[in-house]
DNA sequence: ACGGTGACCACTT
DNA sequence: TAAGTGGCCACCG
């Protein structure tokens, strides 16, 4: 595949979020260098969501779980991201801004 | 071949 | 402050 760079960089970055903490499809694709393919990288993991990503650590950039629906349960992601110590409210991260992992700040 | 859709984001009214 | 619009790229019917 042509694309297969996105896919292995996005994976990368993705294996790299530290337990614990967050981040968005924006902040990946824009380290990544597609900027605004965000959507990419929601396919990216849809795609990857049988290998060992831990893709319960990536939300939308309001810190919604917009992802919950592509895990075997919808409560999946939340009691995973709880079992790592982030608290989950209404299918959106509390202290979202505090969690969130910035790739091109801390990689 | 073509249009619609999607785990989205950022800028502009 | 909130809603609308464009852009991105791959997949599916």
């Amino acid at each position: 595949m042509a694309n297969q760079l996105f896919f292995d960089q996005a994976i990368e970055v993705i294996q790299a979020i530290p337990v614990g903490r967050v981040t968005t499809y924006g902040h990946i694709a824009r380290y990544i260098g597609t900027g605004q393919s965000a959507r990419m990288v929601g396919w990216v993991l849809k795609n990857c969501s049988l290998l060992e990503l831990p893709a319960h650590r990536v939300v939308n950039s309001s810190g919604l779980l917009t992802g919950k629906h592509a895990f075997p349960t919808i409560t999946y992601m939340e009691e995973k991201l709880r079992g790592e110590g982030i608290e989950v409210n209404n299918d959106k991260v509390v202290r979202f801004k505090d969690l969130l992992w910035d790739p091109a700040a801390e990689l």
